[in-house]
DNA sequence: ACAATCCGTAAGCAATCGCTTACGGTAAGT
DNA sequence: ACTTACCGTAAGCGATTGCTTACGGATTGT
C-alpha cells in the first residue's frame, strides 16, 4: 500500500545525494561548521565548480541551505533531509516487524503454503 | 579524523544500493515476506536477469541474504546494512550536535573569525 | 537418460553521472 | 570606473550504470 508515495520521492533524492562519496565529504565537512564553496574546495580532492554541482544536488535533497553573505554563499547542514531518511528507517522496521508476526501467524496456521 | 574508515566503505555500498527506484522496491518487497527471484520478477516491472543483478547489489551491502531451496533461491531482508545505515545517522546526529556546541563557544569568545 | 524449471552470468547498448575547462554575473575594495 | 574575489552554469568528455537478450549450470520430476 505504502507504494510511491511522496515521501518516497524525496527519499529518493537524499538515497541518491548521499550515493556518491565525494558527495558524502562535503556534506560531512559541512557538519563541522557552516562553509563557503571555496573553503570546500580546498578540502575536496576535486575543482570548486564540481563542489557547486554536488552542494546543488544536496540543496534539491533538503540536506542543505545555502545563505548569501556578500559575493560568497555559506552552506550549512539542514535537518529535513536526514529526518525523512530516518523515518524512511522506522517505517521499515515497523513494517518488516508487522510482516514478520504476520508471517508467523501463518506458519502456525497452515493453509496454502505449499508449492 | 573520521575518514575512509572501514564503516564508510560499506556504508557507501547501503547508500549506493538503496539509491535506485527499482532496487529499493525489491527491498521493499522483500520486507514483507522472503520471495524468490522468479516472484519478485513478475512483481517488479524489469526483467528476471535484472532482479537477479539488482538482488547481487543488494547482497553485497548486506541488505538480503539468500537461501538455495532446491532449485530455487529464497532472498530474505538481513539486518546489518539498515543498522549500519542506522549508525552512520547517529553519528551524524551526535558529531553535528557537539560541532554546535563548539560553534557556539567560538562565537562567545571571538578570537579570530574575520575574513 | 531426458526434459523442464529456476537461476546466475556474459555481452552489448543507451542513458546517466561526475569531472574538467571556459565563461558570465554579482558584490566588495581601490 | 576598474579591478579583484567568489560563485553558478554551460559544454563536452570518459566512465559508470541499468537494462535487455542469450547462454550455461544445477536441481527436480518423469
Amino acid at each position: 500500500m505504502t507504494y510511491q508515495s511522496a515521501h518516497d520521492r524525496t527519499c529518493n533524492k537524499v538515497f541518491a545525494a548521499l550515493a556518491d562519496p565525494t558527495r558524502r565529504h562535503i556534506f560531512e565537512a559541512l557538519r563541522g561548521a557552516p562553509q563557503t564553496v571555496g573553503q570546500l574546495a580546498t578540502t575536496q580532492p576535486v575543482s570548486r565548480p564540481a563542489v557547486s554541482q554536488h552542494l546543488k544536488i544536496l540543496e534539491s535533497a533538503d540536506l542543505v541551505t545555502a545563505r548569501p553573505q556578500g559575493t560568497r554563499r555559506l552552506y550549512a547542514v539542514k535537518r529535513d533531509g536526514l529526518t525523512q531518511l530516518r523515518d524512511y528507517l522506522d517505517r521499515f522496521w515497523a513494517d518488516a516487524l508487522s510482516a514478520y508476526g504476520a508471517e508467523v501467524t501463518r506458519q502456525m496456521n497452515p493453509k496454502s503454503n505449499q508449492h
